[in-house]
RNA sequence: GUGAGUGUAGCUCAGCCGGUUAGAGCAUCUGACUGUGGCUCAGAGGGUCGGGGGUUCGAAUCCCCUCACUCACCCCA
């Protein structure tokens, strides 16, 4: 085969594009209800964008970006996330001036390169939401609650949603360094990934996989003990919040983002169905980023979820199609151009309705019909139009009807 | 970037101790039934056996290289 989808891209077709528009329509639905509204960003910034939110040592930018240059010269990156986008335009058209919370979402495409496993693309698509101008931890909780509401509107079941807190420019520092005391001494008991993270990101050993990690880093402190006066009120309002609201939930301390932008809140949500990469959402407060884009001191937080991740978990029942409503099967050439004219004065009324375009034997074209699931099926003769009557076959039961050729009477016909 | 596994028809796969023209099921199309689908039966189309090289009288089968895909590490939605 001589093209083919590029590496960790893919073709959605039918009939899982079913699925897709429904995880559509049941978050739009759910954004319309806490007054979220769609906003549409470019899938193409400029790099420092991404730099300069995301952070510069963090996998994502160190080796995950599409990035090339344009015909003038300047660096452009393909998206690998949707919030970095979202704040610069956020703070370019001044909707910080807008009655707050500011609350929107996006549903579109990101990039990262990075190898493809399952549930892991090149190009995937993600679901986010963004709210801001307000710190009170009443919006997080709020917020994740809409994201359960989504998740569970959209089918899907047994997830987990864990939530912590990771300080702010305050805290973080003292807690990052009471870590690294902490583990100094041990260093040589953890793998190799997590000696070079003690260096780059300390906090991502708390979240490593193998055993011995696990085993060495046995009673490290917990960020929650450093959290500053500020943050620690802000995590037991969410938790508060949260139980109020009934959004079951587990607090793990571990939990680690991998965005640089991130403060206080942090959650991710995930199914013990997939498989590796078990994250089907994950978010967190920013307080510091529309700031740092220029902006004023706004806080914000969003999520996003991703569809290549939810829609396996969403049952394959979904995923039947609609069938035509009536097929014409023309008999001669004279009974085809017949039957393509009183196509389109049905389809006027809105109905599906499908012709057989060649000449080919009635049995071939019953066939057709049948294969394609039509619901009805007239046949169009000499007969027919001479006594401007036909027959409409029920192609479930069987039974037929016989009707006039006159478009009130077939659509009723049709729709008995 | 690292490791492992898999590549044969549109799909799922058999064939792989080398041996004529490479098979099955499903799907597609046609006919049996000249104007009525599904079931049944008969038939047809569809293959660079991922690609290249080597061993051999002979390679889908054995060896080497390469490419692609998949899963996992890493990282993350």
């Amino acid at each position: 085969m001589k093209y083919k989808t590029l590496k960790g891209l893919q073709d959605i077709l039918p009939p899982d594009i079913l699925i897709w528009q429904h995880i559509e329509t049941i978050s739009r639905d759910i954004f319309k209800i806490y007054g979220y509204q769609e906003i549409r960003l470019p899938i193409l910034e400029s790099t420092d964008i991404f730099i300069r939110s995301i952070g510069e040592t963090s996998d994502i930018v160190e080796k995950e970006m599409y990035t090339f240059q344009d015909k003038g010269g300047r660096s452009i990156t393909l998206r690998p996330e949707g919030t970095a986008s979202f704040v610069r335009a956020y703070v370019e058209h001044h909707l910080y001036n807008n009655a707050v919370p500011q609350k929107y979402y996006y549903m579109g495409p990101m990039f990262r390169y990075e190898r493809p496993q399952a549930y892991r693309y090149r190009q995937f698509y993600q679901i986010g939401a963004e709210a801001m101008g307000i710190e009170d931890p009443k919006l997080d909780a709020e917020l994740i609650s809409m994201l359960a509401r989504i998740l569970n509107g959209a089918g899907l079941e047994n997830l987990n949603f864990e939530i912590t807190s990771i300080g702010c420019k305050h805290c973080r520092p003292a807690y990052k360094n009471a870590l690294k005391n902490f583990l100094q001494s041990k260093l040589n008991g953890f793998c190799g990934d997590c000696q070079r993270r003690f260096e780059i990101n300390p906090l991502r050993i708390l979240d490593c996989k193998v055993p011995d990690c696990i085993a060495s880093r046995h009673g490290s402190p917990p960020v929650i003990d450093y959290l500053c006066e500020e943050c620690k009120g802000h995590f037991d309002g969410l938790k508060h919040y949260l139980k109020m609201l009934r959004v079951p939930h587990t607090i793990n301390p571990n939990l680690v983002r991998g965005l640089d932008y991130y403060t206080k809140t942090a959650f991710e949500v995930t199914s013990e169905s997939l498989g590796s990469q078990k994250a089907v959402a994950a978010g967190g407060r920013y307080d510091g980023l529309v700031n740092e884009f220029g902006g004023p001191p706004a806080p914000g937080i969003g999520f996003a979820i991703g569809m290549e991740r939810i829609v396996p978990l969403i049952k394959d029942s979904l995923k039947k199609s609609e069938y035509p409503d009536l097929f014409i099967c023309p008999i001669g050439p004279e009974e085809s151009e017949e039957a393509l004219i009183l196509a389109e004065q049905l389809r006027e009324n809105g109905l599906w309705i499908e012709i057989n375009y060649d000449k080919s034997s009635l049995k071939s074209q019953m066939r057709k019909a049948g294969r394609l699931g039509a619901r009805n099926v007239i046949v169009l003769g000499e007969d027919e139009l001479k006594k401007r009557e036909v027959v409409v076959k029920d192609m479930m039961s069987g039974t037929e009807v016989k009707t006039s050729i006159d478009i009130q009477e077939l659509i009723k016909a049709i729709k008995a």
